[in-house]
DNA sequence: GACCAGGCACATC
DNA sequence: GATGTGCATGGT
C-alpha cells in the first residue's frame, strides 16, 4: 500500500476549475466502444469525424461492423488515421461478442470486471488503456483510465514511484478513492482537460488549480 | 514543415 | 524485460 496521496483534494480543485466533462454523454455502448479504438494515439476530434461516417452509412451496430468488409470499414474511418490497423482492430472486437457472446454486449458484460478485462486485453488491438476505458466508459465498472496524461499528471507532482506501471498507477487511484464510476469517469477527463488546457498552454502553471500541490524542489517548482 | 493526438503489436537485442 | 518501429490523418 502507496502512502496516501492527495489524489481527492486535487480532484476537488479541478472540478472546481473545469467542471464537469461529461465525456461520451448518451453515446451508445457500442459507439463508446468504437470511439475507445479509434482515438488510439489520435485527437478526438479525427475520432468524431470518422463515427459520423459510420453513421452516415448506418453501420455503427455490432452486426453491422461484423459483417461489414475490412477495407469498406477501413476507407469510413479514415479520418481517425492508422485506418488500416483500426479496422481490424474493430472487427477483431465485433468477432469475440458475435461468435462467443451471441452477438450481445449485455451477455459480454454479464462477466465479472476483472475477468471482463482479461477477455478484451486478449483481443489483438485492446490494450490496457483500451480495455479500461472499455470497462469505465461503455460497461460502468469503477476502473480508473490511465493515460499519457495520467502518468505525466502524478510524476508532475512527485506521485509516482521511479519505475510506476501501467497497472500500479490504476490500482493508486482505485486504492484511495470511493470506487465510484461517475467519479473515475470525471476524474480522468479532468486530468485530459488539465493537460490540454493549462500544462501544455501555461507550463510554468500561472493559472493552474494545482500549483501549490507541486513538489517545492521538483523540477517544475515556480 | 515539424510536432502532436484520449495506443498497440511485433521484431529485435 | 526493455527498447525501437510501423501504423496515418488532421490540427496547431
Amino acid at each position: 500500500m502507496q502512502k496516501s496521496l492527495p489524489l481527492a483534494q486535487a480532484y476537488e480543485k479541478l472540478f472546481a476549475q473545469f467542471g464537469p466533462q461529461q465525456w461520451w454523454p448518451g453515446y451508445s455502448r457500442i459507439e463508446t466502444i468504437v470511439g475507445a479504438i479509434l482515438t488510439q494515439n489520435t485527437s478526438w476530434k479525427n475520432v468524431e469525424k470518422a463515427l459520423a461516417n459510420l453513421k452516415e452509412h448506418e453501420a455503427l451496430n455490432l452486426q453491422r461492423l461484423y459483417d461489414a468488409p475490412e477495407a469498406t470499414l477501413a476507407k469510413w474511418i479514415r479520418p481517425a488515421g492508422y485506418f488500416n490497423v483500426k479496422a481490424k482492430r474493430l472487427k477483431a472486437f465485433m468477432a469475440l461478442v458475435v461468435e462467443h457472446y451471441r452477438g450481445d454486449l449485455d451477455v459480454l458484460f454479464q462477466l465479472e470486471t476483472s475477468e471482463l478485462r482479461e477477455v478484451l486485453l486478449a483481443v489483438n488491438g485492446i490494450g490496457p488503456e483500451t480495455a479500461d476505458c472499455i470497462l469505465l466508459y461503455a460497461a460502468e465498472r469503477p476502473v480508473f483510465v490511465v493515460d499519457a496524461y495520467t502518468l505525466r499528471f502524478m510524476s508532475r507532482h512527485g506521485w509516482l514511484g521511479e519505475a510506476a506501471t501501467y497497472d500500479e498507477v490504476a490500482l493508486l487511484f482505485q486504492e484511495q478513492l470511493p470506487s465510484d464510476t461517475a467519479l473515475f469517469n470525471e476524474y480522468h477527463a479532468l486530468i485530459v482537460n488539465l493537460g490540454k488546457d493549462l500544462c501544455r498552454k501555461q507550463p510554468q502553471c500561472d493559472p493552474c488549480p494545482l500549483r501549490d500541490m507541486l513538489p517545492r524542489n521538483g523540477p517544475y517548482a515556480p
